[in-house]
DNA sequence: CTAGACTGTCGATAGAGATAGATAGTTGCA
DNA sequence: TGCAACTATCTATCTCTATCGACAGTCTAG
């Protein structure tokens, strides 16, 4: 159900087809949410059936077609509802931490492993999101741009603030998990010695 | 596919019927991996049909039965290479954080109120956190008693050690977004004011 | 003895997401 | 000209999870 909500998000900047879409899920957003096009297409036509979008058939080329979507009064409403909505927090269910309370059923060495591991996947996330609140900061991001210039002037500092503020929580988590990975390690050099 | 391998780590301490799964999933795992009934004993199913269970009618009353599961060496093989082998990181996908991303639709009330919740679920789940690392010092959890006894002497620093560790990893998660959301707030307040 | 709470198992249905691949047109460059 | 890389869309299948409810036996307290 957020896909749609996402996809409301990035259409209420400006209107794209199914690729675009496509694409910003893949590159800009990819480490806030992601999306395959297999789930995009169908999820657009829907949402139009909906009447949260209208889709037109643009000429590409010659021959081909492409459909571009924008946004419906309908779709900003049900975009607005679901932010002044609360979210229902689905129960707790994490495969790390299942792993990591057997952990004396894994080798000394694949324990480390998963470990370091844990802390590469949250050193190239934070990396990235670093790299979104700079964008921001430094008014290089093309979609914060025009959604920026499209907005009410006292709106402004409100929208980049949010922005920011949601990376910056994205960071704080990925330092909190390299961190406590981190213990791990020193945790298994005590429990069980590296070998030389 | 986890749920598969958490049914393995609980079954490894002790025989069990879906109904006893169930029940422990729901009160003393509840915080680390939740699952429902309707989803245990068809996976149980499943399992005795690929030999990681044997399972065995019990009687139960007078006419009733029930069917308590143990674990068989290839189950126990199959877990010991789960723990070996390592995790897929699915991406990002947080509705929480994308909701944040575009806090401006929403209105300060709502957002107010929504971070409260966010506050309030994380606080519930840390206390839950916090009792289960006073059980794990206090040595009052029963399957946690069990599991010790069951094992070798040399084991029983380091199954302590992991579970310890792994609740550890859980707390501190629920402080970093308690302090996030927190910031939240002010940020709110900073931005619009609360009605006096 | 009987109502209510608990123990025990199972099924139906739907949605979300993962994974894979089919199909077709376009653009640029060697 | 022909191939590779890219743009564009869509379908199928599978697994996982959610939600809801059905059914049946047991145990205990009033």
């Amino acid at each position: 159900m957020s896909l749609r909500y996402a996809l409301l998000a990035l259409l209420s900047v400006e209107p794209m087809t199914g690729y675009d879409l496509s694409k910003r899920f893949q590159s800009s957003v990819a480490h806030v949410w992601h999306a395959p096009d297999s789930q995009i297409y169908p999820e657009l036509k829907l949402m139009e059936k909906d009447g949260l979008l209208e889709g037109h058939d643009v000429a590409w080329g010659t021959r081909g077609t492409k459909r571009e979507y924008h946004i419906t009064d309908a779709g900003v409403e049900d975009f607005r509802s679901w932010m002044n909505d609360s979210l229902s927090y689905p129960p707790e269910r994490d495969p790390v931490h299942l792993k990591t309370a057997y952990l004396e059923w894994a080798e000394p060495a694949s324990a480390r492993a998963q470990l370091r591991e844990h802390i590469a996947v949250f050193t190239a996330r934070r990396e990235d999101w670093v790299e979104k609140v700079d964008e921001i900061l430094g008014d290089n991001n093309p979609i914060l741009a025009k959604r920026l210039a499209q907005a009410p002037e006292a709106d402004r500092v409100r929208i980049r603030a949010f922005k920011k503020y949601t990376y910056d929580g994205l960071i704080a988590r990925a330092d909190q998990e390299i961190a406590w990975a981190q213990s791990g390690l020193e945790l298994l050099d005590e429990l069980s010695p590296p070998p030389r």
